[in-house]
DNA sequence: TTTCATATGTCAATCGGTTGACATATACAA
DNA sequence: TTGTATATGTCAACCGATTGACATATGAAA
């Protein structure tokens, strides 16, 4: 790898002289300027970003923890994070911490060791003083972690409420909730007080599972959902907390010999890719994925340049009527 | 941020004794030791990896480039390879081409400028020259690019010849292969070659459409798929390159009122967590995601570590026999 | 008593790039 | 002629950690 060294040598020009160039500093002249750029493309050179990092105190690299990119949600966000952040100059250090508490806990030092700028949660498992104490910048999806950390969401509360509504006004008897663990203090429990309200409200009978807390084993989504509606064979109405878990649910349905949605109603929540191209296409709640990812990613660097930021950032959710409900 | 000094402030020792105790280099008695941890743990001190970088002229990161993780073969590919590469100390950072080339080309050298050690390429656009000019050591999906560099693939001819001699088998009479565009130079177009080849030795008439370049624009799939199914309306087989195309294929099937697979057997590729998701489940062939990644991840540091590695690295496939076909 | 393994310290160079201080030189305008 | 904006160079310090050379001190074995 040629340094800047190599590039002053072959420029036939000071060291300075090409820092100068690369960072638009002082003087210099249009000659000297062509000189340098031809050295460094002669020489195919690349400026050692572990050096300017070093010395600016600066790495521009985001960490980012999610459960898993293999999860389509997650693979949607992400995708969409490091496409703002990409264009902002930023790097993804990506992590999947498949909400091991432990996992979490290693890869937050290790993005501190690597001097990241700032670090963006799409998990979940850790307690508060982690974070605090790391004192980085951060972002979290879905979860309130304090005062002084700003988070992002949907507006899981009315989406609990729409979806269960419109369970209800289709006249449902009996209704189910699939949520994530409960017992992780996610906002996404929302989704499910609000679901408990309205059914209470409409005094229809409802019921709720929650998948474990690693919530990411398709298999065990499959067994959970299985086992529900073994035990409560007259459910007509389901208000699953993903589009993956709805599509399980399709699946249960098909199963137990029972028609989506003229014998169960399903809604998911998400609206993921993999809502529409399901058949029966899915009737979900929309989250904003790309603004999402979009403000993450502006409300991280708003924070690494010192900015003041909202902590709270409710995105609105709409419903997406399609053949399940 | 605390740093080796403060450390060696804080246990009352050098900071060269510092060193000594974070790499277990020559003689360190067990007090010192213990004084030495005692203070990074008070401090919460990490060293900076940065500077480590710089001085061992290794990064420890991996460069990865993908289409985009929304798609969910690299979404579960890109976890898979995480996963790995974490448990063996590397760290990932994230690309997602787009199958833009001007954008792969900006990441290639970003990498470069972040010192990555090595690329890990799922992505495909470039020109060879850009690859063997940048000098890393690579390894790719898919793509043979040259005679040096590695790559992995799933035994695509085979998987083709699979996958259409059960179209035929099944008394297809007229099939269709739904690829990516063929004109990137991908292993993946010998699932087309067994296609044709398979057709032709069973007299079978058969079409092939090519989806465009950009190939992850979802809403293009289905129209794509919608017109091949209007200009062939006597379609009976199709054999998809993707289980995200096998599940369009299903849905246009739907539009069109022909049943899957009464009318029409329909086989993907990959065997992604929607494959057994979808309603009717998708038969395809399974690409073992989870071994390529580690195989990936094993190549990549090996050459790192200077060490020899065979080029061509194919998956044997499996059949996946579902429900469309 | 000598010798040697153990234990720790000081010092300076290094990784690659950045920056401020300061010197010097040219050209043009006042 | 003087002053000033432009242009480039030299030099050293710095970012945080690593390492080799070398000094020094202690305790135990020979």
């Amino acid at each position: 790898m040629p340094t800047i060294k190599d590039v002053a040598k072959k420029a036939g020009v000071s060291v300075t002289t090409v820092s100068r160039v690369l960072n638009n500093r002082g003087y210099i002249s249009d000659a000297t300027r062509q000189k340098v750029h031809q050295a460094m493309e002669d020489l195919n050179y690349q400026p050692n970003e572990l050096a300017r990092s070093l010395y600016r105190q600066k790495s521009n690299i985001i960490g980012l923890i999610v459960p898993t990119v293999s999860h389509p949600f997650f693979g949607e966000l992400v995708s969409r994070i490091e496409y703002y952040a990409f264009r902002a100059g930023y790097k993804i250090l990506l992590c999947n911490s498949h909400l091991e508490q432990e996992k979490e806990k290693d890869y937050i030092d290790m993005l501190r060791r690597n001097q990241v700028d700032g670090l963006i949660l799409g998990s979940h498992t850790l307690d508060v003083e982690e974070y605090v104490l790391s004192k980085l910048p951060i972002v979290t999806f879905d979860r309130c972690i304090s005062d002084a950390i700003p988070y992002i969401a949907s507006d899981n509360y009315e989406g609990g409420r729409i979806a269960t509504t419109l369970l209800v006004e289709h006249g449902c008897n009996k209704i189910a909730h699939i949520s994530g663990n409960l017992e992780l203090d996610l906002l996404a429990n929302k989704r499910y007080e609000a679901f408990v309200e309205v059914a209470e409200e409409n005094d229809v009978e409802h019921v709720n599972i929650e998948t474990s807390i690693n919530v990411f084993d398709d298999t065990q989504y499959e067994k959970i959902i299985f086992d529900l509606f073994k035990a409560h064979q007259d459910i007509d109405g389901i208000f699953a907390s993903s589009d993956v878990m709805a599509a399980y649910a399709i699946k249960v349905c098909h199963t137990f010999g029972r028609k989506v949605p003229e014998d169960v109603k399903i809604i998911g929540y998400d609206d993921i890719n993999i809502a529409s191209l399901m058949m029966p296409s899915i009737t979900t709640i929309n989250q904003p994925i790309d603004e999402m990812g979009e403000l993450a990613v502006e409300l991280i660097i708003k924070q690494i340049e010192g900015k003041k930021v909202p902590t709270k950032n409710i995105f609105p959710v709409t419903l997406v009527k399609r053949e399940t409900a």
